[in-house]
RNA sequence: GGACACAUAGCUCAGUUGGUUAGAGCGUCGCAUUCACAUUGCGAAGGUCCCUGGUUCGAGUCCAGGUGUGUCCACCA
């Protein structure tokens, strides 16, 4: 044997460790030994590419392990599949971040350039999360890594994609979304944070009534105003119209009646903001306002805002309502108005909600052939107990919040990520059409003049496109084209759309759009005579480019929870039908932090149910989220994070483990901190130093897999304490109680092993077998829990064979004879009273400050003198005492046995005796009382009634004494 | 506004279905080093189980109300 130092050093192990586990193969479930039959598998949440592991990953990497590890052990055909996440949104920042140093933009780039440099850190991200995932000593099966964005990935989330639409629950629709200006993407609603924020509360005279906001900014052309229906004050004014000055200028503004207006609410009159507010955009839905757009998509107002065009909403605030002030509209600012401003759970940017054309997953529509939403299969799955969440407080976050859910924007304005499978043909000419005037082209206006040549030829197609918003709103063909000047334009032909009386006003005009262009009479201008039709772009959604020409795949990419959501079954073949899909879907178990229930658990329900008709795994597992000691959520920021690479480095990663999984109550916020760790880095030398006991006292280190018979009290003992954790081992791990089985496994190992039996061991004797079975059990035992201390010291074998892949003790349990209730003819629990004895021995010295060494005269007087003289040697051994049979000194007893110790009286005992004696009094006080209570007598079971009347003779007794 | 969780020793937490005098780890204090382990051993001190009321023979545990802390959801003119 190789002989182990006297304390474990895990820095000298684990590498070699883990690589020994990984040349096996048996992280590859097809390369088990043996038959298995039964299956378990759990697919790993994939961390994100963007970084380094945290503790998060830690914790979540401990319990999938133990789960991992036991299934292997008890002859599982088990699966670890690991994986990770593109995480789209976030890498992308951080390649941005990265540019921007070097004084970058993703658009200097290039979508194809970004791109490369995005799979470049993506690359190199990967490699070192995959060796972090090592260093926790995680049993991942390597050969099936995957990538949210491989290519087998794209086009399984292409598929779904298209599956989705050709369902009709995928459809495109212009809505208000919420929008990072900062990202320049849209977000899914539940990826939008809300921070308390104090921010100034508005009050402004608008007409007449006085109107509350606190985004000024939003507000230039409104010009409803809702009151509710019951509101005495506002009764009047309903259906009026009145000229208001406001912020650019003279409105026209009407008094409408809804009951959105809430009258407690600040005046109770408000005006609907159609374009940035989802409430305001119902509400112009259902009396068919405009819906006019005043912050763009980097968050600077539009030309809506006159003067204020072109700055950031944001800033240009206080000018609003400086220059409302100067109008006298201002009515009063509450300065400490606290609302919840909604940021970007990215970056923290305020979300800016504006309407735009997105993707949407409907939830509600019901899918054909199914009669069911994809809300409802998601509530079902739970609801009708398929999908067992625990903690099980969890079920009614999870339905509320599918009950609140609203159809899932998908689409993202970001390049990283799984491109939209959905084509558009555009015309390659486009005729560009300021805003204004698009409605005169539906009503019937056919020509159109141009400063500039567009090149337009008869019969040529063209798209007619919105020029503000870039959207195509139809598409025609050129059947006339002629060149004249300014001057030459017949401003009575109809065609052209009249807008304009004079020359001169045209000029102006054009002007207006072409302010770096000189216009004057002779300025030459093209008229373009043209059919106009009204169509929507055509759209062909499909994974390969259609044949014809023009098409062009959309730009957006879609949502990371996207591909996410087909993680259970992506990873194992889908769409082609695997043998790995058959073996190991649904999976077994999905084991996650309980922040992602909603973006991705529910989601993975949606798309599992939906696509595969099956749940994606039988139960969830929600784990803590790991605070710091004072209870703080660990962030770069307050730079009160515990980076679990160090940990590994200075405890090793086996009791970094252990001190994320012992204590902690799943769902339920647990706090961790450096000490905790050190406290299980010393369990962990404990268990090598047990271990190293065990290995250096037996004649010849052999394997003992069958129970040996116990000779001794003690050895019965400890071995039917072995009985009892092997078998609640195995119970605590499959019910998910990982922290008890830590807890049991360490009582046992500590304070009954080695504190007890191994002292009794050496002092008794002969007890090779024994503690090499014991040794056997608790390496298997503890393995799932930290596997590299455990598999270091299974080597002392010299079997030649890996501990990973050994059989779990309780299988070999269930075949074997049971461990014998009685030990060399006493009953096991016997051995309790020779602890309590021993202790009570012990605590006596330690009081008289009798020297450790000294050995004193015991006498013990008790029936079980049988039992005494058969534990002689330990008991003298434990104690330091010598039993002999008569001797005056200073008397002690316990319940069952007086105890005659030959010490001299002392002050400090006798002070101590008079406390107690007054506990005893006391309590036989209340004892009596309790006794005489008639109800008590009557009421409470008879057997507990039995047992307070022994309490209260055995506390007469022992005060007689 | 709605929902949920937590409150037990100085600190971090266990405490199953109500049933002996409420436990552990860390920390503190005392003693111990030829011993597998000082990353150790033996022992001790330390508690109004948040408050009030109720159910019960009996409540840390069940019920009602309250206080404090935290989390989620909704709203936000």
């Amino acid at each position: 044997m190789k002989s182990l130092p006297k304390i474990y050093q895990p820095q000298d192990y684990e590498l070699s460790i883990y690589q020994k586990w990984e040349a096996s193969g048996f992280f590859n479930p097809d390369k088990l030994p043996g038959k298995r039959k039964k299956t378990f598998s759990i697919v790993l949440p994939p961390p994100n590419v963007t970084g380094q592991l945290h503790l998060g990953h830690a914790s979540m990497l401990s319990y999938q392990d133990i789960m991992i590890r036991y299934h292997r052990l008890k002859g599982d055909k088990t699966l670890w599949l690991p994986g990770m996440d593109h995480a789209a949104i976030a890498t992308q920042n951080v390649v941005e971040k990265e540019l921007k140093k070097s004084g970058l933009s993703r658009q200097a780039l290039g979508r194809e350039n970004f791109l490369e440099r995005v799979n470049g850190f993506v690359a190199s991200s990967r490699i070192t999360i995959r060796n972090q995932l090592k260093k926790m000593g995680s049993s991942l099966d390597w050969s099936r890594e995957r990538f949210t964005l491989d290519e087998s990935s794209s086009v399984a989330v292409q598929t779904a994609f298209v599956k989705m639409h050709d369902d009709g629950l995928i459809y495109r629709g212009y809505r208000i979304v919420n929008w990072c200006p900062r990202c320049k993407s849209t977000l899914a609603d539940d990826e939008v944070e809300y921070r308390e924020t104090k921010a100034p509360f508005y009050y402004f005279k608008y007409g007449p009534v006085i109107i509350g906001t606190a985004r000024p900014e939003t507000k230039f052309s409104d010009k409803i105003i809702i009151v509710h229906p019951k509101d005495k004050r506002y009764r009047d004014l309903v259906n009026q119209e009145f000229e208001v000055e406001w912020i650019n200028g003279k409105i026209r503004a009407k008094v409408m009646a809804d009951e959105a207006a809430d009258m407690a609410m600040g005046t109770g009159a408000m005006t609907i903001t159609p374009a940035h507010s989802f409430a305001d955009f119902d509400l112009a839905k259902k009396y068919n306002l405009e819906i006019k757009e005043i912050i763009n998509a980097d968050g600077r107002l539009t030309a809506v805002a006159g003067e204020f065009a072109g700055q950031k909403a944001a800033v240009v605030r206080k000018a609003i309502v400086d220059k409302l002030a100067q109008k006298g509209l201002v009515d009063h600012i509450d300065e400490d108005y606290v609302h919840n401003l909604s940021v970007c759970y990215r970056c923290g940017t305020p979300i800016e909600p504006r309407p735009s054309k997105q993707w949407f997953v409907d939830v509600n529509k019901k899918i054909p052939g199914r009669g069911k939403s994809l809300k409802r299969l998601a509530i079902e799955a739970v609801k009708k107990n398929k999908i067992k969440i625990i903690p099980d407080r969890f079920n009614k976050i999870y339905f509320q919040w599918l009950d609140n859910l609203r159809d899932w924007c998908v689409s993202r304005q970001i390049w990283y990520g799984h491109r939209i499978p959905v084509w558009y043909q555009k015309t390659n000419k486009k005729m560009g059409f300021y805003e204004k005037v698009i409605p005169q082209v539906y009503q019937g206006k056919t020509k159109t003049y141009r400063l500039r040549d567009h090149d337009f030829k008869v019969d040529d197609k063209v798209a007619f496109e919105n020029s503000q918003s870039g959207e195509i709103f139809g598409e025609g063909e050129i059947i006339d084209v002629k060149t004249m000047t300014v001057g030459q334009i017949d401003l009575q032909d109809k065609a052209h759309g009249a807008t304009y009386q004079t020359v001169e006003e045209l000029i102006q005009a054009f002007k207006k759009h072409h302010p770096d262009k000189e216009v004057a009479r002779q300025t030459p201008v093209w008229i373009y005579e043209y059919k106009f039709k009204e169509n929507k772009e055509k759209i062909y959604v499909g994974i390969e480019q259609p044949q014809g020409e023009g098409w062009v795949q959309d730009e957006d990419t879609l949502d990371t929870w996207f591909s996410s959501g087909l993680w259970t079954f992506l990873t194992l073949g889908w769409p082609d039908k695997t043998r790995d899909i058959k073996d190991f879907h649904p999976t077994s178990v999905l084991e996650t932090m309980y922040d992602i229930l909603f973006f991705w658990v529910a989601r993975m329900i949606i798309m599992s149910t939906y696509f595969m008709k099956e749940i994606p795994f039988k139960t969830v597992y929600l784990h803590a989220m790991v605070k710091d000691k004072q209870g703080r959520k660990m962030s770069k920021s307050l730079g009160n994070g515990i980076d679990p690479l160090e940990m590994i480095e200075r405890f090793g990663a086996d009791a970094l483990r252990l001190s994320m999984i012992i204590g902690a109550t799943p769902g339920t916020d647990m706090r961790l901190y450096e000490e905790k760790i050190a406290g299980y880095r010393n369990f962990v030398n404990k268990l090598w130093n047990i271990s190293r006991y065990i290995l250096t006292s037996v004649k010849e280190i052999k394997r003992v897999v069958e129970a040996p018979q116990p000779a001794t009290l003690a050895d019965g003992w400890i071995l039917s304490e072995l009985a009892k954790i092997i078998k609640s081992t195995g119970e605590n791990i499959e019910g998910f109680k990982f922290s008890l089985a830590g807890e049991e496994l360490y009582e046992f190992s500590w304070n009954k092993l080695a504190d007890w039996y191994l002292e009794i061991a050496k002092l008794e004797g002969g007890k090779d077998e024994i503690l090499l079975y014991i040794l056997e059990n608790l390496l298997k035992l503890w393995h799932p829990f930290c596997p590299f201390i455990t598999e270091v010291l299974w080597e002392s074998f010299e079997s030649g064979e890996l501990l990973m892949v050994q059989e779990w003790p309780e299988l070999k349990i269930k075949n074997s004879k049971p461990v014998p209730s009685r030990a060399e003819g006493f009953e096991i629990r016997n051995f309790d009273l020779l602890r309590e004895l021993i202790t009570a021995v012990r605590n006596i010295r330690a009081e008289n400050k009798i020297d450790a060494r000294q050995i004193i005269d015991l006498t013990v007087k008790a029936k079980e003198q049988k039992l005494i003289e058969a534990n002689k040697v330990l008991i003298e051994g434990l104690a330091r005492v010598k039993l002999v049979e008569q001797t005056s000194g200073r008397p002690a007893s316990l319940p069952w046995a007086e105890l005659i110790l030959d010490i001299k009286a002392n002050p400090e005992l006798e002070k101590k005796r008079a406390v107690e004696i007054k506990n005893l009094r006391r309590y036989l006080e209340i004892q009596t009382k309790k006794l005489s209570d008639a109800s008590f007598i009557k009421k409470a079971p008879a057997e507990i009634v039995e047992q307070e009347r022994e309490k209260l003779k055995e506390a007469q007794a022992r005060l007689d004494k």
